[in-house]
DNA sequence: GTCTATAGCTAGATAGAC
DNA sequence: GTCTATCTAGCTATAGAC
């Protein structure tokens, strides 16, 4: 058995980079492969289905971070509350580079429409608001409340994304976590 | 002189919706010329450079209906504050088809970077925030209050629509332009 | 497991008839 | 001003050597 040359998470991330700032249609093959450190045919070794079975890998490799840096430290309740949502706004904004990276599902999501990747932006969202949702809850707001709030922490971070990459003024996003940050430390 | 088989705004219409839904990358001339009924060459006999002066085209048009239906309706001191701010909201439903339509902007900075389209995306945005900001101050905000509301109906704006848009919920979109409304109703 | 080479197709763009 | 036909470059994907 020859070694892999990259490994799958060094691979992974590279990848995630392009469609992040690409998209699904505007990310080659090329794109996918230069930033990879592979050639394109060794990537249709990895991902026989090509270029969709990579964006799926993508999205799971995300969803895998979504769940250790964002919904393991919301419900680990052994870490006191304010302790939990300050490290989780600390690793939205590294994962989201300080608001300069943009948001994979939002960029997968468009040219696609819904169609191609749908369940799974719409699952990834609804884990999002659920971490955030039980985590409100535990804090002491209503179940009506807590979505309410939660919808809305997801609201204003996808916007403020959008918002602080379109005028180029990355204080919008900081100012947004650390408004989503006062929600849940009251 | 031959008439003109479609008219402007039809044409402009049309690949708006294109641009929309499938990014700058994403639609082709191919879709381009279905959906303003003429042929691919046609297209470059009013577009000589291309499909970036087409999507310069569609911006700009996107642009003045902003200009009409949301800044001069903001501005027009005749009309009751209250009946402005309702007017703009049913506006901005409608030319987001009740958050199923994606935004222009946001759909076109994918792919291109901010790099192509960069400075239109940034104007757009700051007419926005000014539109907002200047009603914001003549219904009794202060400068600074005034601003950070005006932002913060933008990022309502995109962060709805994005998160709707991705759970396939429009009642969130709906949700968030009553907030809007009531930022501005006090 | 990774590579070079290439097939088959569609993209953006152009030429020239009407 | 609009069309059909076509160019070249780039795309996704595959074949087959090492």
């Amino acid at each position: 058995m020859r070694p892999q040359k990259v490994n799958s998470s060094e691979l992974l991330q590279g990848m995630l980079n392009v469609f992040r700032s690409k998209g699904y249609e505007g990310a080659s093959l090329n794109d996918l492969a230069t930033s990879s450190g592979l050639q394109k045919a060794s990537l249709y070794h990895r991902f026989p289905n090509g270029k969709k079975e990579i964006a799926t890998a993508v999205l799971n490799y995300v969803n895998e971070g979504l769940q250790k840096d964002l919904c393991k430290i919301l419900a680990d309740t052994t870490i006191p509350s304010n302790k939990r949502i300050m490290k989780v706004i600390e690793n939205i904004n590294s994962f989201y580079d300080g608001g300069k990276a943009t948001c994979l599902l939002r960029s997968i999501s468009l040219n696609t429409g819904m169609e191609l990747f749908g369940t799974e932006i719409k699952d990834n969202m609804n884990e999002w608001i659920n971490a955030f949702a039980n985590f409100g809850k535990e804090i002491g707001f209503s179940e009506e409340t807590a979505i309410e709030n939660a919808r809305e922490t997801l609201i204003t971070i996808q916007g403020s994304l959008v918002v602080s990459k379109g005028l180029g003024d990355f204080t919008i996003f900081k100012k947004a976590l650390s408004k989503i940050e006062h929600i849940y430390k009251e």
